[in-house]
DNA sequence: GTGGTCTAGACCACC
DNA sequence: GTGGTCTAGACCACC
């Protein structure tokens, strides 16, 4: 067993930056927040957004410039990339923790369809 | 943007003894580590394992005999109850993280029907 | 021969608590003194009340809100029930002790019928 | 709230010599363990011991006897004004309790009465 | 301010 | 050895 199994922060910091731009919340060209302004209101050391801010331009995530700010660069094959990845990721936690339950595939498929077939009719009920 | 999205330690430990109960490596009877040593293993306060422990006792997966120790006392019920809740809160988590992904239950369905595809033929090919 | 016999402190909060609410005292909805003032009235470890406080919480006496206090929870049902298990419990004391001195049951209700019956005239020519 | 509600040792002490003799456990002339050695056996401080004796003597309830020892000096008479001052006792704190959570006299009574028959029975069926 | 988690460590009861 | 209770106090999250 493992305590403190998070991410390290800074990985969490370009997950979050990811998220946003998959749902269309940040696009190409828009400023994101100094990395000092960021620092405060995550409550966390200047250092450590910077380290994720370092690692998100050199995929070309972002774009900073100097005396201007740091910039979305991705475009949006970028954004799908991401959103496979972290899809597939997501994919991988799954099938391995139900698996981990003793449920097989097939059974991990009728809960999943399962349950989104009660959620809609929950939704048509509204 | 939320960091140390970790469980309670104490958390932690209850649905690691859950896993094992479910998974058949704890039966009915045995006996679980004594709070010091498993606190010592875990390089966690007793105390911490305490807490674990007696919200167990209180749930009735085990019982603790004063000088003697700390036994399973979980039944087959107990044991598919804990698997479903498990399987449950994954499948919760799933659906909500697929979402915000973007992607629609429909698709979250196929491509979870696809990788369980993908992994049948690996394992045909081994 | 047993000396210290008191209940553990969080026990005897707990059923302070219950006891105010049998005697109507309290109330489904009222706000209980928050951990810390209560530890500092009873002069007792902040964790003790916390400790008396989860266990309440845990039988759904009553409903912690983070950043808000504690409320009562518990509703007429569960007073009557925690009357019912109190009156039980000393029951069982006063048989086990009076059984003790050598009395037989026969005479532990003369007792008490007598004793009665003494107070009853005493308080008509109040 | 009152913590620490116990009786002082010594008290306790004393109450149970005189459950002993009470229960006939002990009669006139039998000899009781020295300060020293009872109060090794309680795990007490000798003084606590020494005081009990003290009192026990004081109301003639033993007698010291300069290089022999304690020895019980309490008659018949003596060992039933004891057991009716606990008996007292008792129906006081029993009679307090149960109206403290809100029964008359006359139920608790019928709850004294129910208890005993259900006892009766029970022993029968042994 | 509120409750929640955790550590460090004392002392006790039972075996 | 086992678990049970309690203190002192840190640090966190939510309001």
């Amino acid at each position: 067993m493992d305590f403190d199994n998070t991410q390290p922060i800074y990985k969490q910091i370009i997950d979050g930056y990811k998220k946003q731009l998959i749902r269309g919340e940040l696009q190409q060209g828009d400023k994101i927040p100094s990395q000092r302004e960021y620092a405060e209101k995550l409550r966390v050391n200047p250092n450590t957004v910077q380290r994720a801010y370092r690692e998100m331009e050199s995929m070309q995530m972002v774009e900073t410039v100097r005396g201007q700010g740091t910039f979305i660069m991705a475009d949006l094959n970028m954004q799908n990339r991401f959103r496979q990845e972290m899809a597939d990721a997501l994919l991988s936690y799954f099938i391995r923790e139900i698996g981990s339950l003793g449920y097989t595939g097939e059974e991990a498929l009728q809960m999943l369809a399962a349950r989104q077939a009660a959620m809609k009719e929950e939704s048509c009920n509204d």
